[in-house]
RNA sequence: GGCCCCAUCGUCUAGAGGACUAGGACGGCGGCCUUUCAAGCCGCAAACACGGAUUCGAAUUCCGUUGGGGCCA
């Protein structure tokens, strides 16, 4: 193989990553990996002034919850390090210094208030805006009154023909010379541009394809001139379609965009998260919804990368949990759920549950979650010792006071007569009571569910008396007998 | 505004000239099942933006329009 894939993920470290940030990453991890290639992670923090503390490690956080793991990056190293820009600042300023020797970069001493009037000038007179090359052709460096301090350098960019980027998803796309600007490779205050650390970078660190968000694919040319002046072979590129946001504008912190990091705490799995992703601008067929990471890896191929913009659609999401969710062993269940409270602990279950009791209740909620944060509300009941309800709610439609009552204890005594104290036995002994009694069984049920776990709607009765055990749901349902035998009490009618 | 990208159900998509009465999924609606809620099963509604051209034949090719998005301002 004489071109070893080599992708990267390079985010600039400017506030929380959002899910069109990871989507790119997501696709970049896939194809290293569907090509047994490296996945590099490099920081481009060369705008001092938008980066924000602590956005590097959110943004690493995001990947390894996602198992988008990296083979060089900022904090591990690797055989191109450093892999954080600020630290290559050398490097940057010998590209452009090489680049004013070989007559393809030049100095520009126009100060930001020319640049401004400039600008202004351009709009009022209807021109197009855009630097004039007054610096272009300079013999010597202006005198001192006229010129800002510190340079800054510029590219010097063709000005006729055209520029065509031959893109793996877009085919060829071609731009004229003729609009593009002399734009700026190295700022005053020394630091790169993202153009040129971009380019450097990609090359020093031998990166084989540049798969990014489409957003960049304008300023695609400029890099190719860099390259070709600098007399390197560009990469290969791939702008990924980008994520909109429900109103159809780009995904912003401004749009309320809330940062990748929120799916954890509220329950998604990163399974899941990574089949929805991949299947939000891919596609396998015209059927196949849940692909699970391997096979992710194995049919992921950039042809079949689509190439228009998608809206993130969150319904989608919370159904591919969920039956990410229902594919789960008990077991599996139960250790997803207790790192979830570990990571995000909720006052509703206040002490950590044991293993197999939870593994014993999963079964029961696998199918009625689709995330993880919904299961506490579910089976706290069977956590804790006392629970809360309304009285009102033991009374259900078409019974009153005193049938509720009658009911339940006569439940109590069948279940202290159940032998053994398991679904199939209660039920058995439960189901004629309610005939009985002339209730349907929605309406016994339903007052034992309340009883027995405060909640209206609940995971299967029975099964959860089972776990239970006799000795606790005997002690609930007593309660509940109590509440109603004292009327007086409570329930006022004002509520 | 200039340049660039994009365009199939509300959303994610299949479709690469005849296999399309345009398929699947989410969501919606209706039904079945049912002790609540789900899940599951069955069914229904729902799209090729528009106009030209090429062709015996176009969702699929070309051009234009419109719309959406991005980049630069």
């Amino acid at each position: 193989m004489t071109h070893p894939v080599r992708v990267r993920f390079a985010p600039s470290p400017t506030g929380d990553p959002h899910v069109g940030n990871i989507r790119t990453a997501v696709f970049t991890w896939l194809f290293a990996r569907h090509h047994g290639g490296a996945f590099v992670v490099r920081v481009e923090d060369t705008d001092r002034a938008r980066s924000v503390q602590g956005a590097v490690e959110a943004i690493l956080q995001s990947l390894r919850w996602l198992g988008l793991n990296w083979d060089e990056g900022p904090d591990i190293g690797g055989p191109f390090a450093p892999y954080v820009q600020s630290q290559r600042l050398d490097l940057y300023r010998q590209a452009a210094h090489d680049l004013i020797g070989s007559g393809d970069a030049y100095k520009c001493y126009c100060s930001p208030q020319r640049l401004a009037d400039l600008r202004q000038r351009q709009t009022r007179q209807n021109r197009d805006t855009g630097y004039d090359r007054r610096c272009r052709d300079l013999d010597a460096p202006p005198m001192p009154e006229d010129a800002s301090q510190t340079p800054v350098v510029r590219f010097r960019m063709p000005q006729d023909g055209s520029t065509a980027v031959d893109d793996l998803i877009r085919g060829r796309v071609t731009f004229e010379n003729r609009l593009a600007e002399d734009f700026v490779l190295l700022k005053s205050d020394g630091y790169p541009t993202y153009h040129l650390a971009n380019v450097v970078d990609d090359h020093s660190m031998r990166i084989s394809h540049v798969l990014r968000a489409e957003e960049w694919l304008p300023s695609t040319p400029r890099h190719t001139h860099i390259y070709k002046a600098l007399g390197w072979t560009p990469p290969k590129f791939a702008h990924l379609p980008i994520i909109l946001a429900q109103d159809r504008s780009k995904l912003s912190k401004r749009h309320g965009a809330a940062s990748f990091l929120e799916y954890p705490r509220q329950g998604y799995l990163p399974d899941a998260m990574l089949n929805f992703l991949t299947l939000l601008g891919w596609s396998l067929d015209d059927k196949t919804e849940i692909l699970s990471r391997k096979e992710l890896v194995h049919h992921f191929t950039i042809d079949r990368v689509n190439r228009s913009a998608s809206i993130f659609n969150r319904d989608k999401l919370l159904w591919t949990n969920g039956s990410y969710l229902r594919s789960m062993t008990p077991e599996a269940l139960a250790d997803a759920l207790l790192e979830y409270w570990r990571a995000y602990p909720t006052p509703q279950i206040p002490n950590t549950p044991r293993r197999g009791l939870l593994a014993r209740i999963a079964p029961l909620i696998a199918e009625r979650i689709k995330t993880l944060d919904q299961a506490a509300p579910l089976i706290h009941f069977f956590f804790r010792d006392e629970i809360d309800y309304e009285t009102e709610d033991l009374i259900q439609k078409g019974m009153d006071r005193a049938v509720t009552c009658t009911a339940l204890e006569r439940t109590l005594e069948l279940m202290t007569a159940a032998q053994p104290f398991d679904a199939d036995t209660l039920e058995a002994a439960l189901r004629p009571l309610a005939k009985e009694l002339g209730l349907k069984p929605g309406q016994l049920f339903g007052s034992i569910r309340v009883a027995a776990s405060g909640l209206r709607v609940a995971p299967p009765l029975f099964e959860s008396l089972e776990i239970l055990g006799r000795e606790r749901a005997l002690s609930s349902i007593g309660k509940a007998v109590e509440r109603l035998r004292s009327p007086a009490v409570d329930s006022p009618p004002g509520r």
